[in-house]
DNA sequence: CAGATTCTGACACTCAGTCTCAATAATGCA
DNA sequence: TGCATTATTGAGACTGAGTGTCAGAATCTG
């Protein structure tokens, strides 16, 4: 899957290269000017790349800026559609979550990190990754029912893919917020808490802290 | 808050009425010609407003197509801001969902399933309601914190926070899948099912059905 | 009715995203 | 290696959303 893969074909390498090139000056010109004072002109002008090559290799503007959020989502549902079920589907989900953490590639923190940071900044670019999260959770569903034999609308299926996302999401908040401190391990950890926590949100009442 | 409210002044009452008018065109007109294919041109054109007119009552395109969805979040809001705290936080959040189904106007049902069976056609327009959603969740975190004597970072009160939207998204969506019968009845029925299945689904193993 | 305030429409402008077409580069096969 | 096939690129024109300005009209206050 990377662009120094040798056993892909050199057209497809170069493909990878120039959609890498790219993510990689979007992410440093929206970090430094904002993404919204950045144009698409300015960014094809820096990777030296003609527009339509820009929008060959991304949909949208929003898209360029949150490569590394969709690679993450892209493993994860690689890990999931892999695994087999046993245990708790929950507890499934928070391992699946946790190996794919383990799995992504040394240089993603750095990229993930002030992809998120880059989010806070522009309601577009929440948009569109919480836009993404429904197509995520609809794959999780959909997977889920099919290892499960289970009706892909059922109920429960859709309320435990959203539990795991909502968890990674703030686990990986505290986690940027802390600027990466501790790495993936530190990661993981954070992300048991969140899971952990759920229980006790059900049994949340006033009074009792 | 309603455009005929004669409480109201007169300028307010006109931009409220020319507001309902223009979403009510505009969610005819994307219901007919589909949300991409309609250009704000001949929405405005058909209300016979300025386009200056257009995006001083609606930021965006999309925030027109969904208008019967932010009634109902802004409802929700206001009618948790007004509850006072007491038993499980997840039950109060059902039971405030409950109210505001309860308490939204009559018309709101026919826009509101056409709202939704449009967003289902657009990926423009989910995107903006879970941007929306997103916001909302954040002012429901916010406001329990406030009233609980709760850290806003708090874990729990997200996972509670997105726990009920989730609840309230699937009871919705299986209600307008069938057309809405059995009205508010019906509707809220289903919420209740849709609660009483979170902790069903934190249980879920392979082989238990 | 007069003056202050707010709303509206008209128009020009920027920029994202789409489409077409000709030139170029990679591939597969003789 | 030479050649036909196929995918990729760059250039440029085009559509449409969203913004800013400004003059004029409608509403509000006294």
């Amino acid at each position: 899957m990377t662009a120094d893969d040798r056993s892909l074909p050199l057209r497809e390498r170069k493909r990878l290269r120039t959609r890498r090139a790219i993510a990689d000056i979007a992410l440093r010109l929206f970090t430094e000017k904002g993404f919204h004072a950045t144009t698409v002109e300015e960014l094809v002008g820096e990777a030296e790349v003609s527009r339509s090559t820009f929008f060959r290799a991304f949909a949208t503007k929003e898209a360029a800026a949150v490569e590394a959020e969709t690679e993450l989502w892209t493993t994860y549902l690689g890990e999931l559609a892999d695994r087999r079920p046993s245990g708790p589907v929950l507890a499934g989900l928070c391992d699946t979550l946790a190996r794919t953490a383990g799995v992504l590639p040394p240089d993603w923190d750095h990229r993930y990190m002030a992809t998120r940071r880059l989010i806070l900044t522009s309601p577009a670019l929440l948009g569109h990754v919480e836009y993404q999260r429904t197509g995520v959770e609809r794959q999780v569903v959909a997977c889920l029912a099919e290892k499960l034999g289970l009706d892909p609308d059922d109920l429960r299926l859709r309320i435990l893919a959203e539990l795991a996302t909502t968890a990674w999401s703030v686990a990986a908040r505290d986690w940027v917020r802390d600027g990466g401190d501790g790495g993936r391990q530190a990661l993981t950890d954070r992300l048991r808490d969140a899971f952990a926590a759920v229980p006790d949100a059900l049994n949340l009442s006033p009074g009792a802290s």
